[in-house]
DNA sequence: ATGGTTGCTTAGCAA
């Protein structure tokens, strides 16, 4: 099974280079994230005609999730149903064949000491309290999204510089890691050990041509889909060119 | 210290 994960940007504005990507890559399941429109104004008539069934937890003008599968989905869950405000499009889970599949879009947290910033680490807890209620370790499961924190220095072009930015704070790679410690692995970590992998590059400031990124768009998993995960990379080349999302896909492929 | 870019929606917000 090949699974990838890519924020978009705009499913509108990146139908066509998505599609594109989709046929050279023949991903069996991708995780889109920051799609920015409804589940009826998503253009599922396009990726059907590619083979493709597409599952939306959608919202307009910001957020919004979706599933592309080549197999049909199974029970779609689009809500943490916690008692909490569920009104930000950003959760999305189906089963595909034998793997559950979660599909993040974690909030950005726009500056440290925010309301925003505080949404954004109960959100990442809330995710946590998600995986106890309704898994355990040792399901099949990937937890594949746009997190927005990079876990660790290595995954920061300068360290320093983005310690006190909500991508690379101590408090949200702190709920970052116990994510990760209920029971999952960092795929991409399973196969490279070196700095300088990113997935995101800011727009401006030629940051992408300078390799100024963060890796902040991870295929997590659970140890026994870890035991079968062949390889996982970050497709940098879809980063580049004009019309590119911000944000480049990760690929994980599964012996299953 | 500021601004730089992109997308959505239509001047300003979010990232």
């Amino acid at each position: 099974m090949r699974l990838a994960t890519w924020n978009v940007n705009s499913i509108r504005a990146r139908k066509e280079r998505v599609l594109a990507w989709m046929a050279a890559h023949r991903p069996d399941v991708l995780c889109i994230q920051e799609i920015k429109v409804t589940e009826e104004a998503f253009p599922s008539a396009d990726f059907a005609a590619f083979g493709y069934r597409v599952v939306v937890a959608g919202q307009r003008t910001y957020n919004g999730v979706a599933i592309l599968s080549r197999i049909a989905c199974q029970d779609v869950v689009r809500r943490f149903d916690d008692g909490e405000d569920e009104a930000e499009a950003r959760f999305l889970a189906a089963t595909v064949g034998q793997v559950r599949i979660v599909c993040v879009y974690v909030p950005n947290g726009q500056a440290i000491g925010s309301e925003k910033f505080s949404y954004k680490l109960a959100w990442v807890r809330r995710l946590r309290r998600y995986l106890e209620r309704h898994h355990t370790p040792q399901d099949l499961l990937a937890l594949c999204g746009d997190f927005n924190v990079a876990p660790e220095p290595r995954d920061v072009h300068d360290p320093n510089a983005w310690a006190d930015t909500v991508l690379f704070h101590p408090e949200a790679r702190a709920v970052f890691h116990e994510l990760c410690a209920w029971g999952l692995l960092d795929t991409v970590r399973l196969h490279h050990q070196e700095s300088g992998l990113y997935s995101w590059w800011d727009y401006r400031q030629l940051a992408f041509p300078k390799n100024h990124g963060l890796r902040i768009d991870h295929i997590l998993v659970t140890a026994p889909l870890a035991a079968r995960c062949t390889t996982a990379e970050i497709d940098r080349n879809a980063r580049k060119g004009q019309g590119a999302s911000d944000h480049a896909p990760v690929i994980a492929e599964f012996a299953l």
